[in-house]
DNA sequence: CCTTAAAATTCTGCATGCAAAGTTGAGAGA
DNA sequence: TCTCTCAACTTTGCATGCAGAATTTTAAGG
């Protein structure tokens, strides 16, 4: 629990580095294992290795990065347990955000919501152009705006720390179109459930909606069994959860 | 989540820094507010000011800590929403911890949950000497069980992080007789529903065992309103959930 | 006596140097 | 050819130095 602490006005060598390199291992261009080189980074980020060492401290702390005295720092690998072990967190942590976000959320903050449901859904059945992004974008909209009207700045982080992680995945699984409607139609029952202001519904439904994702990824995995985690399919679609 | 992804090998400078602080913020010799020199924390130490620098960041990677730029780092306040967020987050993590422990108990550790269970009702009615230190034990030790059982890392250290906090609040309250032996029952019930095997049951009672814990510490503080957190009951009482 | 301004001091943030631990690779021996 | 050893190289971990920001002290004015 990071600079969700400390807002964003904090901008100091460490916290550019730290962005950096976190995003560097988010979007994939640092794979698991790999070794990060203090002196690399620092030449990299045009710094010296100090604030580079206090940036690796703070991912090590988050679970992205393993140091190992005397040898450094390397990228956390990944497991298919990882997995479950994230996609249970998430359903657990979200759901319980939903609760909390239904006494809170504004009448604008839910239309909001149904807004991004009927987008998710019109992308999901239209399939124009960009689609996928499309989708990936409105349905984390939908839930920043959910963890946020949660209040509560601990769970937000618990949630940033499990929901950020499985983007290093993100290449590694379709959704067919069935599973798209699907987180649609959930999406929708939120707004409902929201608009009802019934936290139990809205709890369950978030529940359900995860552990779907969770299931489109663990047969996505189980299919692509065997060759390694290297091995990408041609086109990419980000999580729709 | 940090040294609890490395095993306890790791012993440089910056480990022991990390340890010293924490451990200083913990049990209360560094108060809400209070600034940490980094000059001061690395003559008390012997070493210089990066290793604590490094400690410093993990720290507030961990929300113990806040850190201001040119303005170093102070000691996380903490606001009586913090209890509310930091048991709510536990009622909903440990009951969690709880369910997936249910499946994985070995009989051996269902013994030693009822052993400790009995324990704790012992302390509770017979009441000699230090039986709160001993509820304590008792009771953290009983956690732990479930906690490694679950066998969840990142659950483990999301747990970690909202567990310790409140210790720094521990002296605000004492637990009644009744309080206590609530506690000692929902402890025999968590054994008897762990040798039933039924997971639901375990979680409720969970959930129960940490709401309960936070009306009593939420109606301690609201006793002692007015006077502010500086001012502590003559004897202190560790926290039983 | 209180408020404000500027100088002096303290402290942070970053760069750099160096010893020790780790890694790599060439060459000797099997 | 393979394996082991040792030296050269790389990298980490920590100490220290210094510029600039923040804080405190001092002093002057109202």
């Amino acid at each position: 629990m990071p600079d969700r602490f400390t807002p964003a006005l904090a901008t100091d060598q460490v916290e550019r580095v730290y962005r950096g390199v976190r995003e560097m291992i988010v979007d994939g261009r640092s794979r698991s294992g790999d070794h990060l080189t203090a002196e690399t980074l620092a030449n990299s980020f045009g710094v010296s290795r100090t604030p580079v060492r206090e940036a690796l401290r703070r991912l090590h702390s988050e679970g992205l990065v393993n140091i190992e005295p005397n040898r450094g720092a390397r990228v956390t690998g990944w497991s298919p347990s990882d997995l479950d072990e994230v996609f249970g967190l998430r359903s657990v942590l979200e759901s319980y955000a939903a609760e909390l976000a239904t006494a809170a959320l504004t009448p604008a903050q839910i239309d909001e919501i149904s807004f991004l449901a009927e987008e998710t859904h019109r992308f999901a059945t239209e399939k124009v152009g960009d689609f996928r992004e499309g989708i990936a974008t409105a349905n984390s909209r939908l839930h920043r705006i959910i963890i946020s009207a949660a209040a509560n700045r601990r769970l937000a982080a618990m949630i940033a720390s499990v929901v950020e992680l499985p983007l290093i995945m993100r290449t590694l699984y379709f959704h067919t179109e069935t599973d798209l409607l699907r987180s649609a139609s959930h999406h929708r029952e939120l707004a409902t459930a929201f608009r009802a202001r019934d936290a139990r519904w809205a709890g369950s439904v978030m529940r359900s909606h995860l552990l779907a994702a969770h299931h489109v990824m663990r047969t996505a995995r189980n299919a692509l069994e065997g060759p390694t985690q290297a091995q990408a399919p041609p086109q990419a679609s980000p999580s729709t959860a």
